[in-house]
DNA sequence: CGTTACATTTACGTTAACGTAAAGCACACT
DNA sequence: AGTGTGCTTTACGTTAACGTAAATGTAACG
């Protein structure tokens, strides 16, 4: 009859997921995590775990915050908003081909920056090699 | 006999490479550029569009302005300082590292997602597949 | 001489996602 | 009462790479 003490603090909360105290109250004031409070307190139950995790997840997708709060509130009414899921649909390709582009645009900076570095001892000069007479 | 007219104004630099003005006083400001002074204007010369072109080719490649100016220097002061070459040689691969792991990690967020969104209608679910009764 | 075009300096603003004090409750223990 | 631990709020600081005004200058055109 215990109750089931379903709540973390703040530290608990850091140490279950790797984040300072001060990124969980960030969150808070940017309407991303809604702790209980017991005086002054806070409390995190269950359901700001499964956000929090969300949230991670949704930076790993390159997810800003405020996209993410969106997405979050989505979620929240429930997903019988069949218009704004579409949209949620679009938001995430948008991100994925935004995250392809760069991606590639990446590979091709790097095998550029692999041949230069490869070629040569001077790289310096691969690195210059598009600036002729750059010293007259 | 009329002079080169070797020089191109501030505008004309900005049309030939795409960037600002602002752009321009800025890097001038960071010691990446040295135009000369027709009194009070700016004359770009070819140095300064060799340097410019390496500056935003140093940036395709992901070093900060920073960093591509300690290479310029290094550049210019002509390539005999072996012992900075390979500091420089070394940054470079830092960088190289550090791109190859962004991209990997792109890379797996990107078939994340990509999962995510063919796997059915509902992107939003798979989003939240991580958290089970977010919504008691 | 007035306008237009282009230029200049100075300096505050922007963005994201927190970091980092500073100062102070609220309890538990001793 | 004192000490310590954990938590709180408030609020300014950080970083990069410029953006964006504001006020002014100068040179040529008409």
């Amino acid at each position: 009859m215990t109750q089931p003490t379903d709540t973390l603090s703040i530290r608990q909360m850091c140490d279950a997921f790797g984040v300072t105290a001060r990124t969980l109250r960030f969150y808070e004031t940017k309407e991303l995590l809604f702790p209980l409070r017991d005086g002054t307190r806070r409390h995190f139950t269950k359901q700001d775990r499964a956000r929090l995790t969300l949230i991670l997840r949704g930076k790993r997708f390159g997810f800003s915050l405020e996209e993410i709060r969106q997405l979050l509130n989505m979620y929240d009414r429930g997903g019988s908003n069949a218009a704004q899921l579409l949209r949620t649909l679009a938001i995430g390709r948008d991100r994925l081909e935004q995250m392809q582009a760069q991606r590639d645009e990446l590979g091709l900076a790097i095998a550029d920056l692999q041949t230069q570095l490869a070629e040569g001892q001077s790289a310096l000069d691969a690195f210059a090699q598009a600036a002729p007479a750059a010293a007259e």
